[in-house]
DNA sequence: CCCAGATTGTAACATATGTTACCAATTCTG
DNA sequence: CAGAATTGGTAACATATGTTACAATCTGGG
């Protein structure tokens, strides 16, 4: 009932083109990438804010004002996150939300004097957290790193597992 | 009461160092990990199994058996995840658990055939892309990706945002 | 004008993930 | 061989995140 002694035996090698997990770069920059996000978190749980929240900060602090949809086209989160960190930080008085009273469903955010503080104090942290981590890399690597990225950052959205090139739904 | 016109005004670039989101690196890194880890779901959504169930597979697929610590061991999550990817994985028939008669506290994971099936599908789609993903690279860049990954990965532990080494909690 | 979409944002629920505490089994120490 | 300390695993709760549906606008034809 078998070809050559190809049964499954408990110790061969397995023959299904070999994954092996700690090997799998998609694995990898996942895993990385959870790494650096708990690492960096580290610089704002002190000022008691979370991740999304510290994105929110981080855009809305590129300009002076700015709707929700526009953080959110700015943002990986979705709107419902960043309705919900949006209301978290007007609570905490870091960020102010003016309604637009041309567009009523609109409404302009901006940071506080203290939100503006926060953020220039967590900024510094994850700034020289940046520096830190590049340092570990040589001169060439860092620039290579980020053409690689900007790549990476392209493909991976363009490229789908199963070959077909990316459903309508593209995040 | 100030230097030089130094004060904040509204227009001026930010003297804070100035930290803009889609060029900070850590961020960057983090967000691609999330694409790559929403395409890659796709390919096992179909089997109706979650990333940490999928982790545990390619973990438990590389030994013939292997104990929930040790999946601990070799992955980013931690045990109460691990146990409940594993009552999952087992209800689904994808994994067999057979208790340790010398360690009453430890039982024995390994795959069902379904299990090794279902995870050589996956693995399939899985590798092919890893495939696509790197061809979007040059050849030189794909080496290098690997090496910077590397150091980054030792980096990424070493290094903290306040400039200490790691607090004892090193994930 | 006014109605058929589209857009912006939120409510309310379902899942997933993180945290703490704990039990049971084992090992260590004298 | 008693405790005491450690280890493997899970229960039970708190929090975070994802999903769907919807209310309140707004916009663009006829």
């Amino acid at each position: 009932m078998s070809e050559a002694g190809k049964q499954a035996s408990l110790d061969a090698e397995p023959d299904s083109a070999s994954l092996v997990l700690s090997e799998f770069l998609p694995y990898r920059i996942v895993v990385l990438g959870h790494l650096i996000s708990r690492r960096l978190a580290r610089a704002y749980a002190d000022e008691n804010i979370t991740i999304p929240e510290w994105r929110v900060l981080a855009v809305i602090s590129q300009a002076n004002a700015m709707a929700a949809r526009d953080v959110v086209a700015k943002t990986p989160l979705d709107k419902m996150a960043v309705s919900r960190a949006v209301a978290s930080l007007e609570e905490k008085r870091l960020v102010e939300r003016q309604s637009d009273p041309t567009d009523k469903r609109v409404a302009a955010l901006r940071l506080s004097a203290e939100g503006r503080a926060l953020f220039a104090r967590v900024a510094g942290l994850a700034l020289d957290y940046e520096t830190r981590l590049l340092a570990t890399l040589a001169p060439e690597e860092q620039d290579a790193l980020l053409a690689i990225l900007a790549k990476l950052e392209t493909g991976a959205v363009a490229v789908s597992p199963g070959g077909f090139p990316a459903p309508a739904n593209s995040d």
